[in-house]
RNA sequence: GGCCUUAUCGUCUAGCGGCUAGGACAGCGGAUUCUCAAUUCGUUAACCGGGGUUCGAUUCCCCGUAAGGCUACCA
């Protein structure tokens, strides 16, 4: 057989959302599983709502999700490559003219009200559309046969002309389509199902022009989550754009892996598998025949999962990243040591990385948010002022130089008033990070050091505080 | 309206004629812990309805129903 070659064709009319990222990925995982060709194509004929800005979103979202092409644009935007191009469909006019020619030429196409229409074979009678409300022409003929991948066996009428090039003298879609997959020599269409009832179009496209069609496998479509309301995914949808993911911060291979998961599966139990893992497993008739809806809670869980196994040199590179594209990072960066102890208390506590200035605020200024709520609560239970003063005396002789002693120190405090660490603990916690949540409370008094624990204890001791 | 596709826990899914219908997320409860997470143990929860076929249907067929898609001189 020879070498597959998958194309995603994506136009540049808006964000890149999960749905076009799946059917991207879909297709890279065939090429890649298969030892085939990955073919980036930009269907950029619409002139009005094509923007060379969301063109270069396309470029870097795909390769922030490490789907690499192995014909098309290049990454930057500068110059393409293959030996099927051009890749851009603004570049192809000359292409589409002389497909167009053959299909004049061998009476398949004709002129009326000065667009272009494909003409099927077949019988013609006339016959009238209650839908439409009009006189229409039909063409009886044999159903199309589809074999899909996925769907099997799909059989769907084709039974009127259709325009191939506007009155404006630009080709539609569908020809472009059967035409690039034609030339760039494509043996397998993976999209998404809501190309199926245009597929029979494209068959007798592929007749007209004397070529054998490639393999077609439809994918499922991407729904919007129950709370989201009902229908396909849209860009308007929360949680739809790559590029949200992108700026919060997901990790990428994260999302990768929960949308591999939309529509397909590894066979048995396993979820969390690493890309190669994938690519060896993945194959089209394994794709599912029904939609999916999007659910952002277990993306989160996948993304956490991640994170809590990276190697702490990564995750520390990954978190130096997120504080410096926060306007408020610079303090966080300014000491590296600091600034990595800090992170290693906080890596297998977050849920994910954009919840990491929160997570650590108390520990870049004095000036950090308490909650009222907490503050209430803890106060109201014991003595806490009692138990605050008593820190305080205990201070100057508490064992700072690790996390152990710290903890043996405040033991050994409240076994002599015959009480138990956690009768400090949420006080403590409270004063120095106001809140009721964050890593060990000894770590946090190793990491913050005497003088600030000292500082941030006397100001809620302090009276009327 | 016509045509096409789909239908297992709330969600993602396993199942490919005979199973106590399995896993994951979410939910709930316990354990663990200095808090919060994480972890761990347990638990709630599903075969859309009706006809067939068959000794036997979640599984195959038909009809409903529901969901999704396409019905443009959009892509």
């Amino acid at each position: 057989m020879a070498q597959v070659r998958v194309r995603f064709a994506p136009s540049p009319t808006g964000f890149f959302h999960i749905g076009s990222a799946r059917t991207a990925l879909f297709n890279w995982l065939y090429a890649r599983h298969t030892g085939g060709k990955f073919i980036l194509r930009v269907e950029d004929t619409d002139q009005a709502r094509n923007s060379e800005e969301f063109l270069q979103l396309i470029y870097n979202s795909l390769t922030w999700l490490g789907m690499d092409w192995d014909e098309g644009p290049n990454p930057n935007g500068v110059g393409e490559r293959g030996d099927f191009g051009p890749y851009r469909q603004s570049q192809r006019a000359d292409i589409y003219q002389h497909y167009l020619q053959k299909l004049l030429a061998s009476g398949r196409a004709y002129e009326k009200d000065g667009a272009v229409w494909f003409k099927l074979l077949g019988e013609r009678y006339q016959t009238f559309d209650e839908h439409r409300k009009k006189e229409v022409e039909k063409v009886k003929s044999a159903p199309v046969v589809i074999d899909d991948q996925i769907r099997g066996r799909v059989e769907r009428m084709e039974d009127e002309d259709f325009v191939i090039f506007r009155s404006d003298g630009n080709p539609v879609f569908h020809f472009v389509n059967v035409v690039d997959d034609i030339t760039m020599q494509i043996t397998h269409i993976i999209r998404g199902e809501d190309h199926l009832s245009n597929t029979s179009k494209h068959v007798r496209l592929y007749e007209g022009f004397g070529v054998v069609p490639p393999v077609f496998a439809h994918i499922p479509l991407i729904l919007k989550s129950p709370e989201m309301g009902q229908g396909k995914m849209s860009k308007r949808d929360k949680g739809a754009l790559i590029e949200e993911y992108q700026q919060r911060h997901f990790l990428p291979e994260a999302l990768v892996n929960y949308l591999a998961l939309l529509g397909w599966n590894a066979g048995d139990n396993r979820e969390k598998m690493l890309i190669a893992d994938i690519i060896q497993l993945f194959d089209l008739p394994g794709v599912n025949q029904s939609n999916a809806k999007f659910d952002g809670k277990k993306l989160a869980h996948m993304n956490m999962q991640y994170l809590l196994e990276q190697p702490a040199e990564h995750f520390l590179a990954q978190a130096r990243g997120y504080f410096q594209s926060l306007a408020t990072g610079a303090a966080a960066l300014a000491d590296e040591t600091y600034f990595r102890e800090i992170m290693l208390l906080a890596q297998p506590k977050i849920k994910g990385l954009e919840e990491l200035a929160a997570y650590t605020v108390y520990f870049w200024s004095d000036d950090f948010p308490i909650d009222a709520k907490v503050k209430e609560k803890v106060m109201a239970k014991g003595d806490p002022r009692a138990r605050l003063a008593e820190l305080i005396a205990a201070l100057p002789t508490l064992d700072f130089t690790a996390d152990a002693a710290i903890e043996a120190g405040i033991k050994s405090l409240a076994e002599s008033k015959g009480l138990g660490f956690g009768d400090y603990q949420a006080v403590a916690r409270l004063a120095v990070t106001g809140t009721n949540a964050g890593p060990s409370i000894t770590s946090i008094f190793r990491v913050l050091g005497r003088a600030r624990i000292q500082s941030r204890l006397e100001k809620l001791a302090a009276p009327g505080a």
